[in-house]
DNA sequence: ACTTTAAATATAACAGCGTTATAATGTTGT
DNA sequence: ACAACATTATAACGCTGTTATATTTAAAGT
């Protein structure tokens, strides 16, 4: 373990955000359970911007490891499905978390201006994925804008369901359609009814 | 004027945040710039909660205001990707306070669990228009499930933009590809080529 | 090994904020 | 004109992130 310290500041402050959401995270709360004071704090991560930074890291490695456990189906279609469903479940299962992660709910945080770093391993199955339903012409279009949308859409029904506007219940169900409506808009020569993922 | 003192701090309040977005919302400063003290935001709002909740009234009623500017057109789908170009302008060009509406932005500020009462307005337009899609058959299926993936789609994709996670730059035509792809998931009978809206 | 120097941590105080208690000022009804 | 009440001003409280200072611990040099 290179800092024991550092490393253990991060998991409490993982489990404050996860139990009580963005603003329960408060320094001296996380010190304490630490052992430690708040200047610990500001030594190992600069404060609490700085804290918040690793939280996001920490929330987005956390989805890429929920992702890397899908297998990688043949029907790069069906697998893209269940990255978005993965994405969906994992907002839905950690809506503390989640809302960090997008720059959510920690008061009188900044988050960067481009908070890609910390996205690229989410990014980069998507883009795989796309890659190969692009390579095998059952999509033709642009991956970045492929991809941005699919993003789009799932963080937008999840967004709207944690903050309180939803109206109905089949949410995953009205996603796949969703999906399904995307791979057609950007339907590739070989796309077939039989290529597209059972819903 | 009803009450003059009250709405006179909500139009300073509405005009921070859209200076300096809700964590510029500070009852001191909104105080002293309504030439009085954080007491009658007190006896006027209830609290800093209270005047939140008039700020998401005042933002949702804007984004109608906007609306109800826009031509009716008699093809209700073209009507339709107005309405959702509408709502993304808005957003774009109020950003602050759109995060606010949408639950965002504001510290130490609980939503409430059902926000419905501040949006219905914006969702009539979008049922009104989607009732009239279906009589015409258009499109089929349930007004809820359609109208809440447009909303979705709209602000995922807004969303992703303010929090940072832009990859390109034609946003409007990618929302614009994606409405197209929601009306050929949910097509009617009478869906032909030509009465989608040209893009 | 011992001293010197730097870094990390503990302690305490500061500043900004929402909120609340209390005092002063209007306002209304009769 | 006076009493009852609501509204506003003033001041203080509690919580939080941050910073200043002191103390301890670790590192480095000889």
């Amino acid at each position: 373990m290179a800092n024991n310290l550092k490393s253990k500041i991060l998991e409490i402050a993982a489990d404050e955000v996860m139990a009580t959401g963005g603003k329960g995270l408060v320094l001296r709360s996380v010190a304490q359970r630490s052992g430690t004071t708040t200047q610990a704090i500001y030594t190992q991560f600069g404060g609490k911007q700085g804290l918040v930074e690793a939280l996001f890291n920490e929330g987005w490695s956390r989805l890429a490891a929920a992702l890397s456990a899908l297998e990688d189906k043949s029907n790069p279609l069906e697998y893209l499905m269940d990255i978005g469903l993965c994405y969906f479940r994992f907002a839905h299962e950690n809506p503390n978390f989640y809302q960090l992660m997008v720059g959510r709910s920690v008061p009188n945080i900044s988050v960067p201006e481009r908070q890609d770093k910390y996205t690229i391993p989410w990014q980069t199955y998507t883009a795989v994925a796309l890659d190969k339903a692009i390579s095998q012409k059952l999509l033709s279009g642009d991956i970045k804008e492929i991809g941005h949308l699919l993003w789009a859409t799932c963080h937008g029904m999840i967004d709207l369901r944690i903050n309180g506007f939803v109206q109905h219940n089949d949410e995953e169900l009205l996603l796949k359609k969703a999906g399904l409506g995307i791979f057609n808009t950007f339907a590739g020569p070989s796309l077939k009814p039989n290529s597209l993922p059972e819903i």
